[in-house]
DNA sequence: CTGAAAGCGCTTACAG
DNA sequence: CTGAAAGCGCTTACAG
């Protein structure tokens, strides 16, 4: 049963308003009056008519017959996190300003998760994929999870995997915002960090040990690498134990952060006082003390990645683009 | 030119690796052998080999057939939004256990562009909408702006206009928040809201306002109704101007919250006994302090929304429901 | 019990 | 310069 309740204008009903072919309707229509060989006359008729009558074109059938359905996914562990949100945001809008739907795919971090988005992704077409991969990847699998159609790893990636990607300067950055710990006068500098084989979050803490070692300062009972099933409970151990010890920490991420600074306040430690603290993305929390942090430029990655996939879309080459974004260390008025 | 680089295998394949016709095919694959009247043996090797085939079904090509393309969209204004990206999170993954996929669009507020969004709905045969409105939204222009399809209000809701819709106990849940700062013995309660016309928000005020009344401490002067294109500014206006003669404050969303709270905090005010604070979702400010809120069941009021929304695609019935969830004051643990 | 056929709304190579 | 026709991959009323 069809469902009958919507009646839409297709290119037929226009045809036949203005006395044509449904396929002149489409050379019109589509901007391929050269192609058709439509006159002038004809072609204004036409466009005339789908103005008036408010013609609205079926992309499903368009997708049916075209192959590319003009939407993306976004694959993603959970967009209520601030980060990933704030990259779904800038995505939605860039692609909706080129013509593109953006569908979204939660994983939770959960590999399993990853071969049934790829399902979905198959199944309606979708033209390419924006890949923010799932933790803890087992190496060997993330080759067998290609949907066969182009993707662009964003902000996280591997090393084995040879795909386009968009990443900032993970190891520099790290290693510039552990120094400025130590030019601070910082002699006893902690890290919290993930037990993780993305690359990301490994470029973060070399940086980090390569300035340390630099300074020879390096103290590797001061590290702490949280399992992100349990991080809070890991993060809020480790400074149970350490915290007497430290007077300079440098965070990978913005969920460990928040826990570390919660921590903090809610123990009436001083921040940038007894501890100087540099995290990765904006501190949310209201401390009375701005601390500075490492600015991941998300516009400009979204938008980068975006192009770069849809660049891979329409011209179908299967150059591999490695983009590097640099990130830069600052620190917000209150 | 079709896409030729991915060769997926269509029912046609299966029903000629089976040696049956494809609407066999079709019959089985939808689990409709009665209705095709498919024998038991010839529906068993059409499974068996879908299976050892790989089949996915296309469904772009069953969309256009069937119209419904199992696609819905959330219109929010904005993904980044920890409130929007928590409906965000639960609606998709409800939706995908229902074999729905879930397209965002955002609106950042704008009215323009919730036309442009109700195209790209239209345009991809979505088959309903969780619209989470716009604000500020003129009466008159609501009831003009139907695509014509299946649509839930989530959360915000117009007076003049009847759709189905799921909505928290504003009212009550607001009188009771705020009689609860009275019961703790503030004198001086102010109310942080928005100049909106949208009904939640009108909702919590009255509820503030009759709580106030009947004990008799409402004090109109002590009401700060910020516009939303400049909130920040607004509110802290107006803790400058009247901060010192309040004891109590009731706020009511999260995003008032977050800059109330900083604030303070950035004042030196001393939460809870200074004053007395309840806002509208969870404070995500480490204050060390823990202020009570009006928690609002997301993961319910989605489900819940999705429920009525997916009946309605199905039944075709034009019933419409009003659905009322109760939200409660919690205080979490630090 | 099963298959041939029409049709959803497009695009585009082809014929005239 | 323009139109008829095929086909994308499905579903389903219909004929046998």
């Amino acid at each position: 049963m069809n469902r009958k309740n919507i009646q839409r204008v297709s290119m037929q009903s226009i045809a036949d308003a203005v006395g044509v072919a449904r396929s002149t309707v489409s050379f019109v229509l589509n901007g391929k009056e050269k192609e058709g060989r439509i006159s002038e006359e004809v072609s204004l008729k036409v466009r005339t008519a789908a103005k008036k009558m408010n013609y609205q074109i079926n992309e499903v059938a368009r997708g049916l017959r075209t192959g590319y359905s003009n939407t993306i996914a976004l694959v993603i562990a959970d967009v209520s996190d601030v980060f990933f949100g704030t990259m779904a945001y800038h995505i939605q809008e860039y692609a909706e300003s080129k013509g593109y739907a953006l569908i979204i795919i939660n994983t939770g971090e959960k590999q399993e998760r990853l071969s049934s988005a790829f399902k979905t992704i198959i199944n309606r077409q979708v033209d390419g994929v924006l890949m923010i991969s799932v933790v803890n990847m087992e190496e060997g699998k993330i080759e067998q999870l290609n949907p066969g159609i182009p993707m662009v790893y964003v902000d996280r990636y591997f090393k084995t995997l040879t795909t386009s990607r968009v990443i900032i300067n993970n190891y520099e950055v790290s290693k510039a915002a552990t120094q400025q710990l130590v030019d601070k006068g910082c002699r006893n500098i902690a890290l919290i960090s993930f037990r993780e084989t993305l690359m990301h979050i490994l470029d973060r803490k070399r940086g980090f040990m390569d300035a340390l070692s630099a300074n020879n300062m390096l103290d590797e009972t001061l590290i702490c690498e949280a399992d992100y099933r349990n991080y809070k409970e890991d993060v809020v151990d480790f400074l149970n134990k350490s915290m007497s010890r430290i007077d300079g920490l440098f965070i990978v991420t913005g969920g460990l952060s928040s826990i570390a600074i919660r921590y903090m306040v809610n123990m009436g430690i001083k921040l940038q006082s007894d501890v100087q603290v540099i995290g990765f993305g904006r501190i949310d929390v209201a401390t009375g003390i701005s601390i500075p942090y490492v600015r991941q430029p998300l516009e400009e990655i979204c938008k980068k990645s975006f192009d770069i996939l849809l660049n891979r879309i329409k011209s179908q080459d299967d150059e591999i683009v490695d983009c590097v974004i640099p990130a830069s260390i600052v620190t917000d008025e209150l």
